[in-house]
DNA sequence: GAAAACCTACCAACTAGTAGGCAGTCCGTC
DNA sequence: GACGGACTGCCTACTAGTTGGTAGGTTTTC
């Protein structure tokens, strides 16, 4: 059928969703182990190491962000309505809880006790995410759609962070709706 | 003399630090127990669960907090100011390496699978700080200092969030510099 | 002399990780 | 078409080290 998964990638969306819970030392092999319903010895032939088992759902992490942003290049022309589909994907992801957090920001925190390569992995997806605000912001600039106060690196760094802090807020207050109180203003001061 | 440390407190400042480096679940009682020089089974004499020790060092975080914001209430009478010496703060924090994340901030991305008791503080610290810039806001709209697009609530709300996203960006990137570079704008905006 | 602070010596549970075996499958050779 | 090796996926059983936490004794301090 070829839509049957695989036990190797119910591990990883596995690994994926603890992260999201609570970062890379609130989980062990055996809590995945319990979910998947394999034993932990198993996992180990999949990911030999944790580290190799994080590095591996960040990657595809990465890469599943990196088609998203290819589809919305491809499919939405407007500048303005790139960014509140990349702001309502969040904000959807909040609401229904599916997937509350980013991966990437929440490893973030946790950087300075990450193994290397992970953290690697994760500066290499703030780098990503920065750059493609960026050009968008740049390209809305030079179309005449957005105000021009700074430089487009600065408000896309703005941007992004502020994002990651809505995240955060949610989930401290233990409220998704706050997450578009604050991203909403948002958008509508970068528009002209 | 009163200003040699007690254990307790050497212990307390410990695990601030330690938490702020990775998190909850990134330190253990045999870390603090070598860096403070004490064994691990006294530390368990002054905490004697960790969600003790963790409960102990958010409380007084915040109320080292709640006393900065009110000498900041007696000292500074200008809203704005106040707004800069909030973020300057944590710039020269994040600048020195000295205390390079907010622990609230930290353990908010960790909130799912921390105590409760340790949840609600930090919960606890989100409002009281959102609280306080809604209330400089508030008096900055009111003296026709600050521009009043939006709410003040609203406006508070994502000051706070961009100021976390800021500090884990600088942690992202590993450097300090970004969180300047988002934050400068952010006042300018603020400010009519 | 009592209380607080600190210690040694434990514990059970859990951590990531390893060794080695077994069943099924793919694939080339006879 | 049968056979055998190589490979894959998963297993049981284990390891050494770490986790948070406890029992009970000794030292220090007021």
């Amino acid at each position: 059928m070829g839509n049957v998964s695989t036990k190797a990638e119910d591990i990883v969306s596995c690994a994926r969703a603890l992260i999201i819970k609570g970062g890379y030392n609130s989980f062990s092999y055996a809590d995945i182990s319990s979910v998947v319903g394999i034993r932990k010895a198993s996992i180990h032939h999949h990911f030999p190491a944790k580290a190799d088992l994080v590095r591996t759902v960040v990657k595809q992490y990465r890469e599943e962000g990196e088609a998203g942003i290819a589809a919305l290049e491809r499919n939405v022309p407007d500048p303005l309505d790139q960014l509140r589909a990349y702001v309502g994907y969040w904000e959807a992801c909040i609401a229904d809880a599916s997937h509350p957090f980013c991966v990437c920001a929440l490893l973030a925190s946790e950087i300075q006790v990450l193994p290397e390569d992970v953290a690697l992995e994760v500066r290499g997806h703030f780098q990503t995410l920065s750059e493609w605000l960026t050009s968008i912001l740049e390209r809305g600039i030079a179309e005449g759609r957005f105000a021009s106060i700074g430089t487009a690196r600065e408000n896309a760094e703005m941007l992004m962070a502020t994002v990651h802090g809505a995240m955060l807020s949610a989930r401290a207050y233990g409220d998704p709706a706050i997450f578009g109180v604050i991203t909403k203003p948002l958008l509508k001061r970068i528009a002209v």
